[in-house]
DNA sequence: TTTGAGAATTTCGTATACGAAATACGAATG
DNA sequence: CATTCGTATTTCGTATACGAAATTCTCAAA
């Protein structure tokens, strides 16, 4: 017999709602979020979603900006930067310890996930190689072992999401990244931890966009 | 004339309130909140409180436990663990950075801290000598000039404080830790950011504490 | 004495109300 | 026409209310 499973509060549902549509571009950077115009589309009071927006701030998914109300952060190249940078000393760790703990479904999972992201790529569906590309490194993430890893890198991925679904040119959404990431896992696969590790540390090296080439205003 | 201050809200400052409590082991882990008496304490309706309760289980502190309220996380090894094994990527590539970018201020600041850390170990007084502790390492992850590196550990350091809290041995608390913060500093001051690296690796690698040593309950 | 059922009380998620402050709008004045 | 001031409206932080569900307490039956 399993245990009852607990119901997300309202709160909870609000915020995943708010951030969902913040990553994913449907609320744009800049944009001021009204209270009551949310509750009435979530179909809540405003008190949950007056709760959901102070966590979405302490997690700098939206700021004050001394007037009323909350706008959702622009995209800040130095943020993106930093995530990058971070990166480069956590994902080769990441790699590093979940060599040493593949599974036979993490191995079928992790080919699943290459072939899809390919797929996408040469489809152009990009929206959906930055998902695998997601769903790439966060089976790195839960592997490893690391809860603090992988609590870490979802926040920043969710960072990472929304100023991408800005970008023209989408990381995830080249062949060459998806080889990279072939490469890295057969790697991973062989039991070749350090080798891996370097290969994902190379992997972000050059993966960085360079600057955000941000999209040209949608109303232009 | 120089911009007016934002105040902090009711929900801020009760999350700042009850996180406060939480680490310096005054709600001890496993005791469960009660948001009546949380709010008659603090002096504000429950509304507030009860975002902050939020606001602390998004991050861990607090968790559910199928019955009514939240309580305490309890110390949990595996996360401590997790922290300090995090640390080990990160910890040197935040000295290393803050290597390059040391100022006349920031030297004076930190052999403050460092002073400031011995002369607690010798008196005895581990609560400032944590305190000092993290200082020293807060330093270094704002000189370091990456938002996310000190974002990220300031949430860690948070939760490793209360865990030494509880805990009878505290490791920043001891003349071995600060001589070793010294070596590092100094390393840094003359600006030799790859042995810094070294130096705080092997300090992360041996300055875990093999386990948490729980203090005997206050009770018994 | 133990167990179970029903009633009373407590607790918390969330809706609603209140009031302060910000913002928008319209009219008057220069 | 531009600016300023007063009024109306909006918005949000927070208090309060409501109701559902959990929990505790009490009493009766076995």
């Amino acid at each position: 017999m399993e245990a009852l499973t607990q119901k997300k509060t309202l709160v909870e549902q609000a915020y995943d709602a708010l951030l969902e549509a913040i990553c994913v571009g449907d609320i744009r950077p800049g944009e001021r979020l009204n209270q009551d115009d949310l509750a009435e589309r979530l179909n809540v009071s405003r008190q949950p979603v007056n709760s959901a927006i102070a966590m979405l701030k302490a997690q700098r998914f939206v700021q004050d900006t001394g007037k009323r109300g909350v706008v959702v952060a622009p995209i800040d190249q130095a943020l993106f930067d930093s995530i990058y940078q971070f990166r480069t000393a956590v994902e080769p760790m990441a790699v590093r310890l979940a060599t040493t703990r593949m599974t036979p479904e993490a191995i079928s999972i992790g080919r699943e996930i290459i072939a899809r992201g390919k797929s996408h790529v040469q489809s152009g569906d990009h929206v959906s190689a930055l998902r695998a590309d997601m769903d790439f490194h966060n089976l790195i993430y839960t592997l490893s072992g690391n809860m603090i890893i992988a609590d870490t890198m979802n926040l920043n991925w969710r960072h990472l999401q929304r100023a991408m679904s800005e970008v023209l040119s989408v990381p995830g959404a080249t062949l060459r990244v998806w080889k990279e990431h072939d490469r890295i896992f057969t790697a991973m696969v062989r039991g070749e931890a350090e080798y891996a590790a370097r290969l994902m540390r190379e992997h972000m090296e050059h993966a960085a966009p360079r600057s955000l080439k941000l999209a040209p205003s949608r109303d232009g």
